[in-house]
DNA sequence: AAAAGTCCGTTGCTTTTGCAACGGACTTTT
DNA sequence: AAAAGTCCGTTGCAAAAGCAACGGACTTTT
């Protein structure tokens, strides 16, 4: 059975009673699936047929370059999207999807999006406006994350990805990431990263442990 | 006038009959307004209320960051769009969005695609399906820009930005930045950036003058 | 409890990059 | 035609960052 609670931090189903939840399900077609950990969810160049939800564990969507690095595009938590713009558009995905850690996740269509019931119910609108809010939102999620990467030193990338944090969950916060990842995602070298805290932290700006942060000024 | 003829090269109105142009002119509500050079478009946070589609000339989309570097969020030549996602979100706007030449721009409005006409004319649902296209493919091509970010050496990236010009255009192509404009949207240095590229050069690897390349292996 | 595995900080070394500054080619203005 | 402006390559230098390797703390497995 699909977890209601989970469903209410997606901002797809957010908010709706109950019968209006099971509506939404039956109008994206959701279907939860369990996913070990590191099992793949999709293998690059297959196109994407549906677009999932994080009920549970964690999953990242990346692309692998020519030296054989990841190249993280999404890392996805619980209530968290993946895949809508390539299950929209239907073309070939090229990216990898994999269970970081074991996983359920709700699988969902466009088709009633792109062809919607006539006459369409009350609510179809609604739940077809927030499919759409949420691509857009996917938008805006990436400029913050070019804007991370288009600075042109670690230490300013940094500062731009804990003040993203910072702006969002205030001095005190953790994030999703492992060193490595981290690393990953901020298009740099871990030791390099870790150095870079080092002296960030020497230098007082801020404290950290693992991947718990705070910022002192 | 609105030019009939440039707005086919725009996904939105592709392949529409003259007739049809006209219904989807108004279902967008679009007006078309004129810009000077160097003029502003828009301002950092205030709502954007309207989408733009180039109509004429070149507009670039940034942000600024502390140290007064622009961030290009996004380069705009004729037949494409800007400002999809904010227009629909109706968010604050943190963006910079310029005239870099003389421009017309064709504003929009997704009034219609949040609250349809009922009963929904013919057309009316392959608008939006086309509006909300245009918006998975913008997180497209934001992952490719993302792909490009995330490479760690100044050579890389350029390897990737080059390679994804010559898959969609072939071995030689011209691209829309001058040296300045390119560097910042490889998040690098100007001077660097010519650096590199002479070394490429000089190693056999393209050949170039001033904004067009050849891809040599 | 030992062994294996994971995560992370550290460091030496080399390469890359940013920064600042200059000059040449070319275009536009006056 | 001179002057001003723009664009771009070049270079010296200092700082930053990648790479590889190691070891310690901690967790999980056997």
């Amino acid at each position: 059975m699909t977890n209601h609670a989970l469903l209410d931090s997606c901002p797809l189903y957010q908010g709706l009673s109950p019968q209006d939840k099971a509506y939404a399900l039956s109008y994206f077609d959701a279907k939860a699936k369990q996913y070990e950990k590191g099992e793949f969810l999709h293998q690059v160049s297959f196109p994407l047929q549906r677009f999932g939800l994080v009920l549970s564990g964690t999953v990242q969507v990346y692309m692998d370059d020519i030296d054989g690095h990841h190249i993280i595009m999404n890392h996805v938590e619980p209530g968290d999207l993946f895949g809508e713009a390539y299950a929209f558009l239907g073309t070939d995905a090229p990216i990898y999807i994999r269970a970081v850690t074991e996983a359920e996740i709700l699988w969902m269509s466009t088709a009633r999006i792109k062809a919607p019931l006539s006459p369409a119910g009350p609510l179809d609108q609604e739940l077809s406006n927030r499919y759409v809010a949420c691509l857009a939102s996917r938008t805006l999620t990436m400029n913050q994350r070019v804007q991370i990467l288009s600075r042109n030193t670690l230490r300013m990338k940094l500062i731009t990805f804990l003040s993203q944090y910072a702006a969002e969950k205030g001095d005190t916060f953790t994030i999703p990431f492992d060193r490595a990842s981290m690393a990953t995602y901020l298009g740099a070298d871990r030791s390099a990263l870790s150095r870079e805290l080092s002296r960030m932290q020497a230098e007082g700006i801020l404290t950290y442990h693992r991947n718990r942060f705070q910022i002192l000024k």
